[in-house]
DNA sequence: ACGTTGATTTCGTAA
DNA sequence: TTACGAAGTCAACGT
């Protein structure tokens, strides 16, 4: 990601035509080649940008001034006049593991991880986000007879879950500490395919309903 | 504008809940309180983002970590915890003027200017943005008979724009090159009372139909 | 691959 | 001040 201060004029024309007069400004491009113009104000919503995929061409326009023109498939352009650069930084970022960030999934995760029980008679939770090699693991939970389960919880259960939470086991499993380990699938809805591929597998799967765990989840704790 | 590249976890608690993994991000501080949390991929949105009014408080929760707490009115709160801290600075930006981001506007008066002759028969466009002392008239053209026409261009035709017209003819018309110049309102709806003013200073009313005028221009380059 | 729908929507304008 | 509609909407989900 490359972080640029600069006294900047803006251009944009595609859907339709803007221009921002000269102002100092933060302008953003990332990895993917997005770029963002950002003013001091307003919301999380840059004042223009562009959407990747996209080209950027850096030029020279003038003594002291650059040109960034930066054009996507669909004849979209952002062009930015530089007349003086007061910042240029960039950084390494890698990517981010938190594109998984499903509003609803993770909330659901973290009313199970409240109350383990609705999953299944006596479970108790010993983890939440339990970590292994290849990714944390949803919940990590204990049955009545102290046996260890690896929760994986999704909002529609697909059959890519159900492999998820194979790969997870394959490692815990691995571990003798923890070992064995059961699997439980658990989401709002679970596909026939999924639930026949789980049975294939061992996994047990807990449809969950959404509104009746909210209701478990004390009210006052989300009303104030 | 505070940014701050760090490694670190989110986690947003309001009209939904949020938790975002460790990783290395961009953290915005906007003048006027805003924060936002990008990654190095994704569109012009942020992963998580508090919008102002919100307060901000830093606090240390451990050695080498770092909290940031940021609170809505409504009791929605953002918590960063900071793990590393990989650049941290700081640069006056200033308002930006840009607000006045006239999209539609621009390009109707873009469209307009290249077919003169939809505001009336005859006209032709003698320049864009002819310069007066108090600022631009958006189109300056002439009809058949070879007299003036200054064209104020609106999405939507408010007495206001009458009222701006009316300065722009009073300054042109004290051209005796120019003299005398008309006035002609276009724009895609005008009000009634805007209607009547208008009349009532001899200013000339066109509704633009802006499909009408997409489609006489080239398609061609449009599309490619 | 394509249409539909929700969003921590934001943003503007009209009533 | 509040309500309603558009957005360079984006992104996910269903067909």
């Amino acid at each position: 990601m490359r972080l640029v201060i600069a006294r900047c004029q803006v251009d944009y024309a595609g859907r339709l035509t803007a221009h921002l007069p000269t102002a100092t400004r933060l302008l953003m491009v990332k990895a993917d080649g997005a770029v963002l113009v950002h003013s001091d104000g307003g919301s999380y919503k840059p004042l223009n940008w562009m959407s990747p995929p996209c080209s950027f061409v850096e030029r020279r326009v003038d003594v002291g001034q650059l040109e960034w023109l930066v054009t996507a498939r669909s004849g979209d352009t952002l062009r930015i006049l530089i007349e003086e650069i007061l910042a240029d930084a960039s950084h390494e970022l890698g990517v981010d593991p938190g594109l998984q960030k499903d509003g609803v999934e993770r909330h659901l995760q973290e009313l199970l991880a409240d109350h383990p029980a609705s999953l299944g008679e006596g479970l108790t939770l010993v983890r939440r986000e339990f970590p292994t090699a290849i990714g944390p693991v949803d919940l990590l939970c204990r049955d009545g007879h102290g046996a260890s389960i690896a929760v994986e919880v999704k909002r529609r259960g697909d059959i890519d879950g159900v492999e998820q939470l194979t790969r997870y086991l394959e490692l815990l499993n691995r571990d003798p500490l923890l070992s064995p380990v059961q699997g439980l699938f658990a989401a709002q809805e679970i596909k026939p395919q999924a639930k026949v591929l789980a049975r294939d597998r061992g996994i047990r799967c807990v449809t969950i309903d959404y509104d009746n765990l909210r209701a478990l989840d004390d009210p006052r704790a989300r009303l104030f």
